[in-house]
RNA sequence: GGCCCCUUGGUCAAGCGGUUAAGACACCGCCCUUUCACGGCGGUAACAGGAGUUCGAUUCUCCUAGGGGUCACCA
């Protein structure tokens, strides 16, 4: 059988971190099973629908390179264009597939108009709840003449279509995640398939989609597991296949909670702006809840393809931890292309107005230079606005008391006079020539070790860590070490 | 509350009847580096609790506790 997958999200807001993990799974398990990843809208209800949020997503996935083989894509123009030959991909175009199932359910015995209004729904509701019941739709429609119906229907009452559940039948099935989850028909609702508006529920539109778009697996978040057995049961009223069930443990928080907005990144942009690369990303988020048989931590997405199957998902819902989520992206950031890491650093470099745009054009051999310098402590890309004062700041105060200690030092004033004169001795400082001048200080005046490369540190930064204090000074140049000198002796030398 | 599911260190996790219960992040040491890091080595730290089954349970069963999901004309 052809795998079919689908990821199927509401156009509510953004690509949730979560979300893309469920999305992640599927295109995993589609291209290790030379299968079809497809990217369903989900858009049946009308009242949270989000202006811009299908292209927003599609971009969100897109920089993830989690890449689907059907569905919405944008075209050069930013419009959405649709591509796969089981469209349309958007539920608000499927309506009359819908309308029609629905009625086919209907006269089939499997489902049933219901004229109940919301008020007296929840006035039922209410009276089951005070009386300690689960409250559940007291099936007052379910069993309405024929000619009731046809009157009400021509009288033009507000109605919707309910799915008509057996009585007292256990539901089983066998979810590749969870194993085996039964079900009493007892303890589940006569759920709503068509709403007022004539738009379908979840329930509908799931089920009639996945039949017709050929899905063979299901994968998606815990939430669904419930109504599992009500989806089961609609495939069986259709007479249709059921696909395969799989069923994702949720992403908690560092406080155990749902992933909220509240506790920091939720969303796959808020990812990207902070400067997470997206193969970190989809590294980790891949361990959160699977682990390959090898052990191994760090994988492209190839190897993801090639190791990732549903037997070795867990059960259990795991925590996002952003520290480690800082580990595998420096470890990325480290192992770069540098040239490409560079121009991704590029943005930063201007939001922080440490170059405009052109001079990132112009100066780009600097750029990456600071790059190269810096990307060893970066977690992320963002950070890289803590470190660039080390490269324009002369005139700095020192950092903490630490470093107020070290230029304290007895002998810091006659190393920085021989520091300067020898300095001043070369037509161009690189990290080479700082090495050798250092190296001729420990001969000539015995100055070693943190001894000697602690007060030029702070000398030249104000701090008493930092990137490499060679490189550093070659980045920033012979008139600007000079300055540094000068300054570190005006303003913090201990007379 | 009913129903369903889950439970190995702070976190991610391996384990699928017999192990000194892996590994990773974080944390703490030591080493390397004439500085800061990287890196290397090492350390602290876990089978929720209780009954069974078994020669033997982290692994199987049941109960308890804790956590999560669900009970919408939201997905």
């Amino acid at each position: 059988m052809d795998v079919r997958v689908r990821f199927a999200p509401s156009p509510t807001g953004y690509v949730h971190i979560g979300g893309l993990r469920t999305a992640l799974y599927n295109y995993l398990y589609a291209k290790q099973q030379d299968g079809k990843y497809i990217l369903r809208i989900e858009d049946t209800d009308r009242t949270r629908l989000v202006e811009d949020a299908i292209e927003g997503m599609i971009k969100s996935m897109s920089w993830a390179n989690v890449l689907h083989d059907e569905g919405p894509f944008l075209n050069e123009e930013g419009q959405i264009k649709e591509k796969g030959d089981f469209g349309p991909y958007v539920q608000s175009n499927r309506l009359d597939l819908y309308q029609k199932h629905a009625e086919e359910l209907i006269e089939k015995g499997h489902a049933y108009y219901c004229f109940c209004s919301k008020d007296r729904l929840d006035h039922v509701r209410e009276e089951q709840k005070a009386a300690g019941k689960t409250p559940k739709y007291d099936g007052h429609c379910r069993h309405l003449s024929a000619e009731e119906v046809a009157d009400k229907l021509k009288k033009g009452e507000e109605h919707v279509v309910r799915l008509k559940l057996p009585e007292n039948r256990v539901i089983e099935f066998e979810d590749l995640i969870k194993g085996k989850i039964s079900v009493n028909t007892n303890d589940l609702d006569d759920q709503v398939l068509m709403k007022t508006d004539g738009f379908p529920t979840y329930h509908m539109a799931v089920i009639v989609d996945d039949h017709y778009m050929g899905i063979s697996h299901v994968v998606r978040g815990d939430e669904w597991l419930i109504s599992t057995p009500k989806h089961i049961y609609t495939y069986e009223a259709f007479g249709w296949e059921a696909p395969q069930f799989v069923h994702l443990p949720v992403i908690l928080s560092q406080s155990k909670k749902k992933l909220s907005k509240r506790e920091g990144d939720v969303a796959v942009e808020d990812f990207r702006k902070k400067g997470y690369l997206p193969e970190a990303l989809i590294n980790y988020i891949a361990l959160v809840g699977w682990s390959p048989e090898d052990g191994e931590e760090i994988m492209s997405m190839e190897e993801l393809i090639e190791k990732f199957s549903f037997d070795r998902v867990s059960k259990s819902s795991g925590v996002f931890d952003v520290d480690k989520l800082n580990w595998v992206n420096n470890h990325y950031i480290k192992n770069y292309d540098l040239d490409a890491l560079t121009q991704l650093c590029i943005p930063y470099f201007v939001a922080c107005h440490f170059v405009t745009e052109e001079e990132a054009q112009t100066r780009y051999e600097w750029l990456k230079q600071i790059v190269s310098v810096l990307r060893e402590r970066l977690n992320k890309l963002n950070e890289i606005g803590d470190y660039l004062d080390l490269f324009t700041v002369n005139d700095f105060e020192l950092e903490d008391t630490e470093a107020e200690e070290m230029i304290k030092l007895e002998h810091v004033s006659t190393l920085l006079d021989v520091l300067e004169e020898k300095v001043k001795a070369e037509e161009t400082i690189t990290s080479a020539t700082v090495k050798s001048i250092l190296k001729s200080i420990q001969k000539e005046h015995g100055i070693k070790g943190k001894n000697l490369y602690m007060p030029v540190r702070v000398a030249i930064t104000g701090q008493v860590h930092g990137p490499d204090i060679a490189l550093v000074m070659e980045i920033i140049g012979k008139d600007n070490i000079l300055e540094r000198i000068q300054n570190t002796r005006q303003k913090h030398l201990v007379k």
